[in-house]
DNA sequence: GCAAATAGTACAATTTTAGTCCTCTTTACC
DNA sequence: GGTAAAGAGGACTAAAATTGTACTATTTGC
């Protein structure tokens, strides 16, 4: 299905919810009850979202976190590499010499080129986009086309 | 990573070794000899395919799998949905209601976006791309080349 | 009929992923 | 200063997905 891991979508659950109210802090608790994740995996999710700069942290009592940047300068992209690291749809795009058949197989530099695509097609969704109503925003050109609405939250 | 599985990787390396000759009629066991993939794996990968009818089969002596159509009319889409099903990076953009969290998650919408821009950029590479060269093709959206129109699913 | 080849299914082992828990450190406030 | 709230970091267990393989049945050419 070429998905993302549910901590990955956790995180973007979760910053999207902190992407309501950009400047406040937010406690992992509150996050927890705000999305209706556990309160373990939202801990979990945002320590990681830290260590990579997505989000701030402060210790201490009313402590808590918030995105350490404006919601439209986050991306989905950035949101998945945090969670994932590079994103490679094989091994071989992203690490070299680690596959058996890399000697005999021509296809790497292929790998990187769609991987490159891929990022940057999710290098066009922001957190902002995220918190915006479905039908707005196009992301491809022929997408415009077939623009349905799917669903109804 | 954000990676695809092992076998589609597979089912991508041995299709590209028949895109080399894309009328003749390979046995499994050629492939795997030219692939330097493991023989019941390479089996495996082309049952799936077959089933998809991305390749043709041929049973009984001298029988033997062969592309079902020309290199340039296989995407790496297609041959990524044959082996994994509907491309989706979450769970909720391709099947409705199996998300606990789907009645209070906004986010759904967005999902599908992104899936069907991942899809399109999926769609630019063809099985004959891939047995060209790496440095002349692009593909990142900005500098496409072509729009081929592939339906989304 | 026999040999070569695919079809289909089932399975065991490995690897990843998910989720939780525990201890330590920091900070606000009385 | 003490205490409680909150995050940091790491370790660990359980569960799920993925892999790779094996086995049996079926088809076809000679």
């Amino acid at each position: 299905m070429l998905r993302i891991s549910k901590l990955t979508d956790y995180a973007i659950v979760v910053t999207a919810a902190m992407a309501g109210d950009p400047k406040r802090i937010f406690s992992a608790a509150e996050l927890s009850s705000e999305t209706h994740l556990e309160p373990p995996t939202v801990a979990k999710v945002l320590k990681m979202l830290t260590r990579s700069d997505l989000v701030q942290s402060f210790r201490g009592a009313s402590g808590g976190y918030r995105l350490a940047r404006t919601p439209a300068d986050i991306t989905v992209a950035q949101l998945i590499v945090a969670m994932e690291g590079p994103i490679g749809m094989t091994q071989c795009s992203v690490h070299q010499g680690l596959c058996s058949t890399e000697a005999v197989c021509a296809l790497r530099g292929h790998w990187q080129q769609i991987s490159r695509a891929v990022h940057a097609a999710l290098s066009e969704m922001t957190l902002l986009d995220m918190t915006r109503p479905t039908i707005t925003h196009t992301l491809v050109p022929e997408l415009k086309l077939h623009n349905q609405t799917t669903e109804s939250p």
